[in-house]
DNA sequence: ACAAAAGTGTTTGATCTACACCCATGG
DNA sequence: CCATGGGTGTAGATCAAACACTTTTGT
């Protein structure tokens, strides 16, 4: 191994393009883990493959780029495209790079994933592209290595409790139970709603309004608000919102 | 936008040999943030450019993947190559892919970063590579993103403090005085060493031994290890270790 | 009037922070 | 014997967890 230093660092050491022009190139592609909260379950997006190999299996949206566009566009424009949705929340993952993690030949994959509100969403075209939205604990077999990043993702998302994430995933407007369903959904597990209510609105991030929301109670629960401006500035302050 | 949308999927779903071929490759790179604590203080090795463009300019150590090594083995191996170092903690940090980041060519890179301990690597080599390992605060300036890199490493590695990031960065044995410093210096400041300590010692991972060292005062301080079998069973039940 | 969901406080133990002195040794 | 760095404990504040009843209102 010894022999390959020079070799080695004359590869990454100069960047004159006739040296590039050496490399072997390699196709790359985005796939995105898209999460959807419907006011009661945290769930997946998936995709039918229309085509073989694999035809009818479910599977991640993804794509590969373009020369023109870098990751995080290119998964914004793949999301808009199949979903209709922009300005969506996209946080990359990790890469993907086996070898023969694709039958196809050598992809590598830079998995993003991504929230959004279920209602808002205009996920009409959905159906037609055979999408479909899953619980988590009913997430069918999905090609190539699609569990394992939605495994990751699901893992990152529980470590990720400690932002505001809701802010993606909920309205406008929402209700204290609206918002401790979601956690107890991300993190399969129930949350004693006293001591989830104190934490939640000590942080100082959330605006009671004088509205209520009847739809899943008599009483009516208030809606609440977040304050944008607040949680802007307490991410410039790297502030850790602790949930 | 809207025509787009079957262009994409019809991309994205099939993944038959003949499709792939149509798409155009890329060039793909890593990079490594390789962080070396001396027992006194964080450092970051960096190298020199050898050839043109940007000759003599500091610059991350990096290559071009292969076809038949995945992400990982090829930081790996690059590592090796350049520092001698195996069996060296790597971990992926984020992919950086804007058209222009390269001037030589579109090129992504994914940037891993590295925890080595000083002393025992044989580093002896690295002069003669013109490398050079240099304080946190004293970085020059570096080539195309390799700055930006080395801020989220940074930044990353602040955040993974509950984890035993130790565990990588010192020797075998190694003292409470010196695993104070080494956390004092990846965040740039002080702690009450009568916290630290406590702290650090409820966690139960550290095994005290009955030696002494005492390179750095007249009394000696006792040498700890780590309990490896404990930080293992621990990470499996996904543990937090808060310093 | 009652079922169903929303809302509310207190106590206990754990953890975090701030803080200052004695100890062991080599020179 | 003294300068240097290593080692130790406690009190007050803050935070997390456990726990049960009252309120509102549509039917």
């Amino acid at each position: 191994m010894e022999k390959s230093i020079n070799n080695v660092l004359s590869v990454n050491v100069s960047e004159a393009t006739e040296v590039y022009g050496e490399q072997k190139k390699i196709l790359v592609a985005v796939d995105c883990i898209v999460f959807g909260f419907d006011g009661k379950e945290l769930k997946l997006l998936l995709f039918k493959r229309k085509v073989e190999p694999l035809k009818g299996a479910w599977s991640l949206i993804g794509a590969f780029i373009k020369e023109d566009m870098n990751l995080e566009e290119s998964a914004e424009k793949i999301l808009f495209e199949s979903t209709g949705l922009d300005q969506v929340y996209l946080q990359e993952l990790k890469t993907f790079s086996n070898v023969n993690r694709d039958s196809g030949g050598r992809v590598i994959s830079v998995a993003f994933y991504s929230l959004i509100q279920l209602k808002k969403s205009k996920t009409d075209k959905l159906p037609h592209y055979e999408a479909r939205w899953f619980s988590l604990n009913k997430i069918p077999d999905l090609i190539l290595d699609h569990q394992q990043m939605v495994e990751e993702a699901i893992k990152e998302l529980r470590k990720k409790g400690n932002q505001p994430i809701g802010f993606n995933l909920l309205p406008e407007k929402f209700t204290l139970p609206q918002i401790q369903v979601l956690y107890e959904s991300i993190y399969q597990k129930e949350f004693d709603n006293r001591n989830f209510r104190k934490k939640l609105l000590s942080l100082g991030i959330l605006i009671k309004t004088d509205k209520k929301d009847k739809s899943s109670s008599k009483k009516g629960a208030y809606l609440y608000e977040f304050n944008k401006e607040k949680i802007e500035k307490m991410a410039v302050e790297k502030y850790d919102f602790g949930l």
